[in-house]
DNA sequence: GCAATTGTCTCATCATATGGGCATGCATCT
DNA sequence: AGATGCATGCCCATATGATGAGACAATTGC
């Protein structure tokens, strides 16, 4: 049994297993093929299991559609993956009732719209209804992004305390130097002050600082303790996004996001102005 | 390696199984979760796990992201899982390639564009754009439908040989007969006539068939083998789709999935008319 | 052509998951 | 309100089931 630390995968906590390290294993595998090793060598490499074990594990899942298989070439995730991710969408409840929202919205703008929620420092993409202006967002349902890197990300801060707002503001950077066609945030004192001031609007702006050429308006959606639950946001092109347009539609994205608050049971008169 | 049409609703008991009986019998938790069984007591008798066994997967699943616990309350699937989900998408360059060609016709239609392939005897959907008039479809990615029911599974079918489409109209009639509100497939020889004729046209038709309502039109994507890899369709209200516009969509449609096939590396000058 | 990688199989070994049992605490029923 | 059912969490001896080395065939690519 694989005690020795030679185990340098991403998971940095070494969990105690409890009697289940053969079903964590295999999940590793799809974890493994979802970063784009799909080659026998490199899995066996990457999980530190001889080929035996590695080539059974993966007919397994190849054999329940967890995986896809092109002899001799690789490994693909598979299609079940595909149909449990979408039936997992089904089941937050949040994601049904806001639909008919964003559809809304994404009809009247006739731009990019998304609902994600916050996981860890990021925000992950629960929806996403493409606009209709024949521009691609490289973003996808599952996608992650540091928080504070997008409109939606920032949304989903305003329901932060704020003394959160700098370690959040600190990993986006960090990933901003990273990678590197991604554009760097705003000066920590500017974008503090300007998060502050979409708390007071309830709506929060993105100026190309997650992708050049992309500007776009969010809002938080709160539940029904006032929390913020999830986020909402309209995306597009900057020659569709001029300032004037941006304002206009900061309301708009606002009244969207109060309408899925309210289908969650939150009530707009707690709230008449300033957050928790 | 689809030979087999013997693939029924769920695998009962398989014993065949290598050696991995505690991931095949984890992924078995997913997918019981995924069908609504969220209570450790059903989960366990569903699959006939002792209490103590039951919990310990189910508290590695959760602890890997894989499920979601709401305590005394039940499991639903976790974020990973849609996470994964869309990676799978993303690895799948039809659905790369496919996406602006979708965005093409759903801009230019303003109606619902789905985009599906077949698996087994079902269409399964790898993409959806939701249309701009309002309606919603409860159709998503992942979703499945009987091939034989819908535009988009009947533009698949126009790929396969003509001795097995009774088969796969006998099993959507099945299904048909099982859920209640589900109108019923038109007689044998008229669906037969009418597929030849999509065959000739190279698109089809779906008049109220599945859902009430609901129209369609749908066409086949070809490969580089000139085998059909996928299907696209547009649908739509039936106020929305009188006949004329379903004969202009025709072609329209049409086109949209051979632009994609050409993406594919499908040649048109191999099919002049006729499948095949 | 050769070399490297992958697929398929067997088998002895022992690590691994099993599942019964029991204690605690939440939730729903009457 | 009280009471029962159910979920949760943990221990541990057992044998079941996964392990991994090895050998060979099939395939790709150079």
């Amino acid at each position: 049994m694989d005690d020795d630390g030679s185990v340098l995968t991403e998971t940095p906590e070494r969990q105690q297993v409890k009697g289940t390290q053969t079903l964590l294993r295999g999940l590793a595998f799809l974890e493994c093929v979802a970063d784009g090793v799909g080659d026998v060598k490199g899995i066996a490499a990457r999980l530190g299991t001889p080929r035996s074990t590695t080539h059974r594990m993966l007919s397994s899942l190849v054999a329940e559609g967890y995986l896809h298989h092109v002899p001799y070439k690789g490994y693909l995730l598979g299609p079940k993956l595909i149909a449990l991710g979408g039936k997992a969408l089904e089941q937050r409840p949040l994601v049904a009732l806001a639909r008919p929202h964003l559809e809304a919205l994404a009809r009247y703008t006739c731009d990019t719209v998304h609902l994600g929620v916050i996981e860890g420092a990021e925000v992950f993409y629960l929806d996403k209804i493409p606009g209709t202006r024949g521009l691609e967002m490289r973003s996808r349902v599952g996608y992650r992004m540091p928080l504070a890197s997008t409109g939606l990300g920032k949304a989903l801060m305003l329901g932060l305390p704020r003394n959160r707002w700098r370690a959040l503001y600190d990993r986006a950077q960090e990933l901003s130097a990273s990678v590197p066609d991604r554009p760097p945030l705003a000066p920590w004192p500017e974008f503090e002050e300007r998060l502050a001031r979409y708390v007071g609007d309830g709506w929060s702006f993105d100026l190309e600082e997650n992708e050049i050429g992309i500007r776009c308006v969010g809002a938080p959606v709160r539940d029904i303790r006032n929390r913020v639950a999830a986020a909402v946001s309209v995306a597009s092109a900057v020659p569709y996004m001029p300032d004037d347009r941006m304002a206009e539609l900061g309301p708009i994205v606002r009244a969207t996001a109060d309408a899925i608050s309210k289908e969650l049971g939150w009530t707009p008169e707690l709230t008449p102005n300033g957050p928790r």
